[in-house]
Formats: C-alpha cells, sequence, structure tokens
DNA sequence: CAACACGGCGCG
DNA sequence: AAAGCGCGCCGTGTTG
C-alpha cells in the first residue's frame, strides 16, 4: 500500500466530493490518502507565499513518507516545480528527489465545466496507472520499425493493410515556404508502427529512391483504410511535395469536432481522454527535425497509435449519434479530402496591381502621419526620463492624448498633456475607448486624418504586408504567378462554419483597391458565386415566417422589404420615397402608401438607379434584419444608427422599430421561444443538416448572462450551420460534376464559392453551379425539404469588380463558349 | 525573448 | 436587469 497525497490550491470546500469520486472512480482509495489543503482565505499567492506553501508541501510529503503526489491547480505546481501553466503540464508526471508528483486541474476548476471534471477523473486514472507501475510508467509497447533499407520497406509493404494510421513530421507548418520539409512519414497498422525517415538528416534515401518507394506506397495504399488526424495536412504536403493524392478515409479530428465542438481537438489531448494516454509531446524544435532518428521516430510512433487508436473510439461515439455521423460523412469528410485540392491550387495575385496598391497606400499612410504631425505632444519622456515619440497607433497614448487631465478626478484619466475631451464610449475592459464610433464623434480637428492614417495602415499591414510572407512564385500553363495558399479550418467554429488563416481569405476588404488583387490566371476567368440572403431564408424556413416566406417566394427582395415598411411606420425618407416612386411610375401623383407599393413592387436596382442613396438605406435594413432576428436590443439599434447613420433616435423611436420588426415578421416571436425551450431541455439546438450545437449554459435554471448568452446560440446556430452546409454541400457537387482541367475552386466565405474555370466554360459553370446552389443533390441524403426558394447569383473576373455574366460575355465575345461532356458519368449510366 | 491579453477592425 | 452571431490578424503593452 502506497501513501499519496493530494494537494489542492484552495481548501478543498464544495468541490471535493468530485475529487473524491474520481480517486474512487480510479481505485486509488484502496491506498493511503492525505489531503494538504493551501492557506484557508489566502486569495493571491505572492512569490514569499508560494515559498512557504512549498515547503509546506515538502514537509508533509516527508513527514507522510509519500512517494506519489498529486498536484492540484496552478498554485501548488507552481510551488513545487516552480512553472506555472497547469493546462499544458496536467497529466504529465515530474519526478524529484524520488517522489513523483503529477500536475492535474484544481477541483473548483473541474467544477466548473463537466469536461474539466472528465481531465480530472482522466490525470487521477494517470495517478493510479503510476502507482500500480510504482514509478512513471515508460511509453506503451510500441513495435516500432525503421525503414532505413530496401528489406525493411518490403517488411513495410506487405504488413500495410487494412486499417492504417497515415502521419508526416515535418519542418514547419507551410508546405508551400521555401526550406519546408517534410523529415519522417509514418504509416500504424496493428502490429507495428513504420517510419520511413524521408529528408531527416540520418535519412539513408536519395531523392531518386524515395519518389520510388512513395510510387510503390501508393499502389499499395489504394487497399489500405487511411486514418488521419488532420489529415488535410498530412495530404497537402505529400501533394506539394511527392505530387501524390492519397484518400484519407477517417480522420479523428474531424470526428471528434463534430461530436464535441466545443472543446479542443488536438491528438495528444484526445488521446489522454479517451484512450488513457501519458502525454508525449517533446521539445518544438526536436519535432521540427532537430532530434536524431530514434527519438524523432518515437514520438511519432505515438501519434500514428494513437491516431489509429482513436478511430476505434470515435466510430463508436459516432454510431451512438446517426443525424451527426451523416454530416460527418457526407459533408466533413469529403471536404477534408477536397479541401487538400482547394489548398493546393490557392488563389492568383494580380502581381502588377498589389505593387500599385502598395504604393497608393504608403503614400496615404505617410500624408495621414503628416498631417497628424502637428498634433503630436513633443517633449514625451519614458519612465528613465530618454525622449520617446508619440505614436498614433496606441490606444493607450491616444486615450491620453484625447482623454487625459491635470487634474483627473476618480476613474479620469491623468495627463499633463491631454486634451480633456469627454469621454465617450467604454472598452470591454472598462478603458476610455479610441474605437472608429468614438473619433467620428470627438470635437477634434485630428479625426480626420487620424482615420485615413488608420484606414492605410490596417490595409498595409494586413493585405499588403501581411500576404507577402504567404506569397508564392508558381508556374501555371507556362506563365509564372503569384499565389496564396490560404489555409481551411473545417473544425474552426463551432457553428459548423469554415474559419481561414494564413492568410485569411475571408476578411478581405470589400473595398475593390485590395479585393481585385485576387484574379485568375491567362485563360481563366474567377466566378464568385453567392448563396442570396440565405440566413434570412433558412430562419424563415426555420421559422415558419409567413410574411417573409411569402416575400422570398414572390421574389421580393427581404431587406427591401423590411426597409420600405420601417419607412412607412417612421415616415422617414419621406422625400426621397415620393419623388423616387414618381420618377418609377411616370405619374405625377401618388399617395404615401402607393409610392410605398410601387418601390416595393419595383426592387432595390431599380430605385438605385434613380436615388443612390437607396443603396445605403437597403444596408441599414439588412443590419436591422440580422440585428433583430438574432437577439438585438434596441439600445444597441441606437448606438447602430448614431455611429453608422449619424441619426440620433430616441428611445421610443427604437423600441418602436424593434416591435414593427417582430410585428411585420411575428413569427419569429415564436420560433425565438422553441429555440430557447429546446436548448434549455436538451442542452443543445440541432440544424436542418443535423449537426448540433451543444449548449450547457441554456440548461441553467437562473438567468444568468451566460445563460442568455447561451439562448442566442440557440436562435443563431442552425441558421448560420446550416447556411455553411449548404455551401459545402455546393461545392462537393461541382467538385464531382466538373474535372479540375476545366474548374478549379479556390476557397469559400461562408456563403459564397470562390472558383477558377477555364474561360470557354464560363457559360457552363456559371449557369450549373448557381442551379446546384439553389438545391444541392445531398438534400436528398439529409432528407431536407424546403419550403422557402433557394438562389443564387455570381459574378465574372476580378473578386469584387461586380461584373455579372451577361456583362462578361459582352465584353468577351471572342472567346467562344464550349460545353464539357461529363464522359466518366456517361460511362456510368 | 516568448507568450498573452487587449483594442481595434476586416469579413459573412 | 439586460440582451445580435461567427471568425483571424495586427500593433501595443505587460509579464515571466
Amino acid at each position: 500500500m502506497s501513501k499519496v497525497l493530494f494537494v489542492s490550491e484552495n481548501s478543498f470546500g464544495p468541490a471535493k466530493q468530485l475529487l473524491s469520486d474520481a480517486i474512487d472512480n480510479a481505485g486509488v482509495e484502496d491506498h493511503d490518502v492525505f489531503y494538504l489543503p493551501a492557506v484557508e482565505g489566502k486569495k493571491k499567492f505572492g512569490k514569499g507565499d508560494l515559498k512557504l506553501f512549498g515547503d509546506q508541501i515538502a514537509s508533509e510529503v516527508k513527514k507522510r513518507r509519500c512517494k506519489y503526489v498529486m498536484l492540484l491547480g496552478n498554485t501548488p505546481l507552481q510551488a513545487v516545480t516552480g512553472h506555472a501553466g497547469i493546462t499544458k503540464r496536467r497529466g504529465r508526471p515530474v519526478e524529484q528527489n524520488g517522489v513523483i508528483y503529477l500536475p492535474g486541474f484544481s477541483p473548483a476548476f473541474a467544477a466548473y465545466d463537466d469536461g474539466n471534471a472528465e481531465i480530472l477523473e482522466r490525470d487521477v486514472k494517470t495517478l493510479k496507472e503510476i502507482i500500480d507501475f510504482g514509478g512513471i510508467p515508460e511509453e506503451r509497447e510500441l513495435n516500432i520499425r525503421y525503414v532505413i533499407d530496401r528489406k525493411s520497406f518490403e517488411e513495410m509493404l506487405r504488413d500495410l493493410r487494412g486499417t492504417v494510421s497515415f502521419d508526416i513530421e515535418t519542418t514547419g507548418l507551410y508546405p508551400f515556404a521555401k526550406g519546408a520539409k517534410i523529415t519522417t512519414i509514418g504509416f500504424g497498422t496493428k502490429r507495428a508502427q513504420w517510419i520511413l525517415p524521408i529528408r531527416h538528416y540520418e535519412s539513408p534515401w536519395s531523392r531518386c529512391e524515395l519518389d520510388m518507394m512513395i510510387e510503390e506506397l501508393s499502389y499499395v495504399l489504394e487497399d489500405c483504410f487511411i486514418v488521419t488526424h488532420n489529415g488535410k495536412f498530412d495530404m497537402l504536403w505529400m501533394r506539394q511535395h511527392f505530387d501524390v493524392e492519397w484518400e484519407i478515409g477517417f480522420d479523428t479530428m474531424l470526428a471528434h469536432y463534430i461530436l464535441d465542438e466545443n472543446s479542443l481537438h488536438g491528438l495528444k489531448y484526445l488521446a489522454m481522454k479517451l484512450c488513457g494516454a501519458v502525454d508525449w509531446e517533446i521539445d518544438k524544435e526536436e519535432k521540427k527535425g532537430a532530434a536524431p532518428l530514434l527519438k524523432l521516430g518515437k514520438y511519432h510512433a505515438h501519434d500514428l497509435y494513437y491516431t489509429r487508436e482513436l478511430r476505434f473510439v470515435l466510430a463508436r461515439m459516432l454510431r451512438e449519434d446517426q443525424e451527426v455521423k451523416l454530416v460527418y460523412e457526407h459533408i466533413l469528410l469529403p471536404c477534408a479530402n477536397l479541401f487538400v485540392d482547394i489548398e493546393y491550387a490557392g488563389v492568383c495575385i494580380n502581381t502588377k496591381q498589389f505593387k500599385e496598391a502598395e504604393r497608393v497606400l504608403r503614400g496615404q499612410y505617410n500624408q495621414a502621419l503628416k498631417d497628424l504631425k502637428q498634433y503630436e505632444p513633443t517633449g514625451l519622456k519614458d519612465k528613465r526620463g530618454k525622449p520617446v515619440k508619440f505614436n498614433w497607433g496606441s490606444t493607450q497614448q491616444l486615450a491620453k492624448l484625447l482623454f487625459g487631465k491635470k487634474n483627473a478626478k476618480e476613474g479620469e484619466i491623468q495627463c499633463d498633456w491631454g486634451l480633456g475631451l469627454p469621454v465617450l464610449d467604454k472598452t470591454d475592459a472598462g478603458n476610455a475607448s479610441c474605437s472608429e464610433s468614438v473619433i467620428k464623434r470627438i470635437d477634434h480637428p485630428c479625426a480626420g486624418a487620424l482615420l485615413k492614417f488608420r484606414e492605410a495602415k490596417q490595409q498595409l499591414s494586413f493585405f499588403i504586408d501581411g500576404w507577402k510572407p504567404y506569397l508564392t512564385k508558381k508556374e501555371w500553363e507556362g506563365d509564372v504567378y503569384w499565389f496564396l495558399h490560404p489555409s481551411f479550418k473545417l473544425h474552426g467554429t463551432v457553428t459548423g462554419r469554415l474559419s481561414c488563416e494564413n492568410p485569411n481569405l475571408q476578411q478581405v476588404p470589400r473595398d475593390p483597391r485590395i479585393r481585385t488583387l485576387i484574379t485568375a490566371p491567362k485563360g481563366w476567368v474567377l466566378i464568385d458565386a453567392d448563396l442570396s440572403q440565405i440566413e434570412l431564408r433558412i430562419a424563415a424556413e426555420l421559422a415558419g415566417e409567413s410574411a417573409m416566406i411569402h416575400a422570398f417566394k414572390t421574389g421580393i427582395d427581404v431587406h427591401w422589404l423590411t426597409l420600405l415598411r420601417e419607412l412607412e411606420r417612421s415616415h422617414a425618407q419621406r422625400e426621397t420615397v415620393m419623388s423616387t416612386a414618381l420618377r418609377l411610375t411616370g405619374k405625377n401623383k401618388l399617395n404615401y402608401n402607393q409610392a410605398i407599393e410601387a418601390l416595393l413592387k419595383a426592387g432595390p436596382d431599380a430605385a438605385q438607379d434613380i436615388y443612390k442613396e437607396w443603396k445605403e438605406l437597403r444596408k441599414k435594413a439588412k443590419a436591422i434584419n440580422f440585428g433583430y432576428l438574432y437577439g438585438m436590443w434596441w439600445k444597441k439599434f441606437k448606438l447602430y444608427a448614431r455611429d453608422n447613420y449619424g441619426v440620433s433616435v430616441t428611445d421610443q423611436e427604437a423600441q418602436a422599430s424593434r416591435e414593427a420588426f417582430f410585428d411585420l415578421y411575428s413569427d419569429f416571436t415564436d420560433w425565438h421561444k422553441r429555440q430557447k425551450s429546446y436548448a434549455r431541455k436538451h442542452g443543445f439546438v440541432p440544424s436542418l443538416a443535423g449537426r448540433k450545437r451543444r449548449l450547457p449554459a441554456a440548461r441553467s435554471p437562473f438567468d444568468t448572462p451566460q445563460r442568455r448568452e447561451a439562448e442566442r446560440q440557440s436562435i443563431n446556430s442552425p441558421v448560420q450551420s446550416f447556411a455553411n452546409d449548404i455551401n459545402l454541400m455546393a461545392l462537393l457537387q461541382l467538385c464531382r460534376e466538373f474535372p479540375r482541367e476545366i474548374v478549379r475552386v479556390v476557397g469559400t466565405v461562408h456563403d459564397a464559392i470562390l472558383v477558377m474555370v477555364k474561360e470557354e466554360y464560363c457559360k457552363q459553370v456559371h449557369d450549373r453551379l448557381l442551379e446546384i446552389m439553389s438545391g444541392p443533390e445531398l438534400f436528398e441524403v439529409f432528407d431536407i425539404v424546403l419550403d422557402v426558394p433557394i438562389e443564387a447569383d455570381a459574378n465574372i473576373g476580378p473578386w469584387g469588380a461586380g461584373v455579372s455574366y451577361a456583362k462578361w460575355e459582352a465584353a468577351n465575345s471572342n472567346i467562344k463558349q464550349k460545353v464539357w461532356k461529363d464522359d466518366r458519368r456517361k460511362q456510368a449510366a
């Protein structure tokens, strides 16, 4: 029987039950268990306190002769090891003077969340394993095989059958970087973990030999079921460095994501949570190839072993949730394979325009800085008395300048050279805000130049300097171009949307001088196809909102409808309404209601042709639609009207506007109630495709801000989620119907598909894509039948140039449009 | 020197 | 009483 000490950072308190349950479950209670809480009543531990606490732990360990100590929380961890960071260090035992310390979450932290409690339980089990083993257990029984000669390679080929995990180690994360190398590739079977050194410094293989081996592997892998963890990453590297395309059969990261969108999806984390693994992480530099082959291989073998193990655990979990499994099988997994190709293609950049944009922006930046010069405070010194320059990019310094006062009262900013302007808004943290909305409203001549300065600075650092490290020279059909290869995360959001990074294509400004930098190479065109007003359509469908459904069925633009009903109610913009309607109808007399109806019938485009103000007004209505739909309150509407339109709206007017929205679309009220009560009852809400948004906070019996947040998410998530799934379904179908000789998708932006098309097939692909988007075949698999029509529209040419197909065709009549016939499909039929 | 939080702002 | 949702990236400034 061993002696075990549990050290907590607070008095164990109400969470003690959780800990003792974990101890019972793990079977540690058979041993002598002692508890050591930290000093009662201490809220903050200073350095001295930590030392004291460390001594206290040491003497307790000595007194009780404990060999095993669990450190519950950051404070005991720090007191013993001198390092903080419990989230990184938990579950990883350390040995000191013959005593084994295992860090874990504090019971209070574990009690906060079911997931954390699970982790604590897991860690206590790890402790039990350590006790049973009598020390830190060595790594799992692995059968690591190194492929370093022809004989071992052939042995590996013979062993590759059935479920095979696949993983690679690389020198970095970006496969298109100069000098990026694959160090090892590995396969895990039931029997062994095979490590094939590639560009590792100990690798015996020449490039020629490697190419031949990869070719042989491709042949053997045809008959294997490949399991990966974030296989899109590995396959993209393999595509870029060996030009092979292996199909992912199961991806453990995506499977876990669809089962639990709220938690982390890292391999080690999952292996520890679901397979009882002990963390096998190694130093970052060693992982990037600096470690000797034996060490790197051991690490790699763990990845392979646990990826394969996780496949079985997660497949079982998926079987228990058929709705979610369908999304995984028909959307997520196919997308993982497809996005390898999408990211490999990348987006083509107009380099000439890129350089020109840089020149213009630098000019703007310098001019703005010059204009600001006269407002700069002078003679500034830092703490040591060294002179420093005022930085317009620093919100802290700017707040001092704008809002600082010589004789500041409580809560005001003390600053001798401050202008003492009134604080108009606070940041989340409670400081004086210097946001655009504030700068626009302050009474000071620097405002204009400051905003210009910020705009130029941001565009430069985001889209010019920010893109440069990712720009990759590439030959395309005989010419050389610069491409960006943004990376899409299929697991990037809690709703099912994708996120995008390095760089983020989804945040490219609509400002044409930036957006049109994205284009297509010679002989190709860029098509940008959008699902029109998709979130509103889905919300109307889910809510059964009759007025909105009717509008969609009769082809009325819903933002337009909202706007006109709002104008009708408030009688705002009366003159614009009347004169536009008179010119539209050609009549010389109309009453107000007739005018509204005439505008409604004519639509926003016709109205815009007469008065361009209608465009802005429609935009305003759009924001109102989304805001109120997703739970915005009238106070926020007031702020919105002020910031975006400089209109001051009274409380009564703001309240009336919100009421008017729910009068106009009255079925939303009940839908909101339904979503909230469903979330409260089940702790999740489903989307039409069967994704789940888990909202544990919605179950709270108390009306807390967290529950309110979860309730708003219960309304927004199914809408956002399904909009994204329609887009992905269309994307998959498009790529199934057309070969990549003529169609190359380059990215998605939530409700839009960005695709490069051979210009002579532009018409065919354009027309077909719009058809697919308005009703993808996959709807059948998911048993989805919608009442609301789905529509899509598209533009051709550089992104954001706003050229319709008709316009493009007129300008490109020299390109003879052809029809591509699907030979493969004909053969199948 | 690296990791982190914050403020601000681009997108749907 | 108080209430849009979902992202990523940059510069600044603090902390260890």
